[in-house]
DNA sequence: ATGAAAGCGCTAACAG
DNA sequence: CTGTTAGCGCTTTCAT
């Protein structure tokens, strides 16, 4: 790879100026078919790729969006059983996005977020990108503020605007209180259950205490007691950690709860394992419902009843308005959507398979 | 967003030169303390945001590694059931290059391609980033070929070279025949079936043409006697045509066969579905496997067996690949890699769970 | 440890 | 339709 070839080296070995060069790739039209031609070709015998810094440069603007979501990985899991389905988050963002960045005319860059100091991948993400989109709490707020000033940037999920100085940005999120509720008062007025067991997230998650909420609120307006807190708070969520619940919830003192509310699929997927390996039947001994709705929901058996998000729209909802923003209305209110979530009740629960949409939008 | 600040207005504000901004972000160490907290301090006041292109064009790198994916998505697949499982294949592609890629300090640049023209997707993102991957059979060979002598290129799946022009490149792929060869010897060597039906796709693929030879030569070499051609070729390999063929083997005239060998586990799994609902059992009347090791594939009842892909280690290694030609090894001879596989042995063949790793590696 | 100056490769008026 | 001419914002020697 010697010296790349730039315009003036296509301008040369086609007689042209480097306008024209330019002008073959940026508007093909205003360039008469003949000169075109020997343009590419020269551009092709010369192995010629455009530099998209210097175009970036001389045009302020890079054809890119980014997304900035937080790094799950554990470091050394290999063997990644829950792996598959811990990342299916992002993944599905990621998908969402690209898909609509592709419709409008952008690449998407990625980059799970690293330590900080100046020179970190999101400063560096926001560097090559015309907007991006952030995942909740993914990138320190003050770093935020400063780059919102300069590039539209979109909250995805979390709350409205955990901080003030961040109120300005567009934001997307789904209904998590809402579907949550929904979900549990279908258990209550549907099934008549009474004694629900919620097993949470220890570490403090606006989105999963949003479903808390939904929970408890269905929970005061029955009339069924519940405290402040979830029955239990695992520290990850994963499929481990929920079969480890449900032991705990089984074994523990008192009358075993007659449903387990989990606050994500993959722990209810754990639990209904550890269910079963115990020999309780799921519905008939205990219900078993999750959030998030993943492929792998609909799969295991019985079929997990579930509150399923609109990932993929929540990635293209985002795109949409980096879009809006950077093609006039640049200026406009910000904006705050939630997407509205669908309760899938499934084998789990007692039903067949029924699916109701809950949740509501703006814009 | 008026007017963004850059070096000049923060180097003015901070009563340094633009070049001890530079260092600031490039090299803090090489400025004293109390000189780069004023700088920085000027930033965090301007809203600086160092732009990656200026950054690029100047130090000719950009710190970005580059996928191009075929487009899957069916323009209006919205419901989407297959849809999650088809895209696995890329999602995890770039799951295994975004945590390779950040392990190296790069961010990950992804597009599907879109049509041609001198100014498509493929073009772009080759302009912005350091070396990227392509998925076999996504950008046409030309192009490949004139962007591949400027910047390093790995190429994905598919054969090693299908175009000697391309045969510089470095080449990641699985070993598809000896996995289907290993998997079909099992059936026949370990279960003692004799009558396998194949399933694969109408459309040329090198992948699935290879899992063929596998399964063909695994036959002969126990005696079996097999056709030319699989017993069926469906055109897009989704879950509702492996229950059609299900379907189309079973009623079929003559023998049923004892085995159900897809290409792949979408299929697989589709004929599961189709063989509950005809009251046929598996594997105690009908033997199926399957082909990926998508998640879904160890969910369903009974769980499939099947060949894992490796394909979040595939983007590991592209990733891989990439950065040693940009570290030094830059003219070191084309590798080709092919990642071993491992053929689950699970319940829809009558295992229990076992899993066997076949295949070779160079490198 | 810091400054001065020379580009990096392209786009975008503006002429012609 | 095509050429000329300025930058775009940063990194990078080379001095100091």
């Amino acid at each position: 790879m010697n010296a790349a070839p730039t315009v003036y080296d296509v301008a040369e070995r086609s007689g042209v100026s480097i306008a024209t060069v330019s002008r073959v790739y940026r508007s093909p039209d205003s360039v008469r078919a003949a000169t075109r031609e020997r343009v590419l070709a020269a551009a092709r015998e010369l192995g010629y790729v455009p530099s998209g810094n210097a175009r970036g440069l001389a045009s302020r603007s890079t054809g890119v969006l980014g997304l900035c979501f937080p790094d799950y990985s554990d470091p050394d899991t290999v063997g990644a059983e829950d792996d598959d389905a811990a990342m299916l988050y992002s993944d599905q963002i990621i998908r969402g996005m690209e898909r609509a960045a592709r419709r409008h005319g952008y690449a998407l860059l990625i980059a799970a977020s690293l330590e900080g100091g100046p020179e970190n991948l999101v400063a560096k993400v926001a560097g090559r990108v015309d907007g991006f989109a952030v995942l909740a709490r993914t990138v320190p707020t003050e770093e935020l503020e400063v780059i919102s000033r300069r590039r539209p940037v979109v909250m995805l999920a979390g709350p409205r605007a955990q901080d003030p100085s961040l109120d300005h940005l567009d934001h997307v999120e789904v209904a998590n209180e809402d579907g949550q509720y929904q979900l549990t008062r279908h258990l209550l007025d549907d099934h008549g259950l009474r004694r629900l067991a919620y097993v949470g997230l220890a570490d403090d998650s606006p989105d999963v205490e949003a479903r808390f909420r939904g929970f408890r609120r269905a929970c005061r307006e029955a009339g069924v007691e519940t405290g402040d807190e979830p029955a239990l708070r695992m520290p990850m969520m994963t499929q481990a950690e929920g079969a480890h619940a449900a032991d705990l919830l089984c074994g523990g003192a008192g009358e075993r709860p007659e449903a387990f509310v989990f606050a994500n699929d993959q722990m209810a997927v754990g639990a209904l394992q550890a269910l079963e390996r115990r020999g309780l039947r799921v519905p008939d001994d205990i219900v078993v419902t999750g959030f998030d709705g993943i492929p792998l929901s609909r799969l295991v058996r019985p079929a997990l009843t579930t509150v399923r998000q609109p990932m993929v729209r929540l990635g293209e909802k985002a795109v949409e308005l980096l879009v809006r923003r950077l093609t006039g209305e640049r200026e406009a209110e910000p904006v705050s959507l939630m997407l509205p979530v669908g309760v899938a009740r499934r084998a789990s629960c007692g039903c067949a398979d029924e699916e109701t949409t809950t949740g509501f939008t703006d814009l």
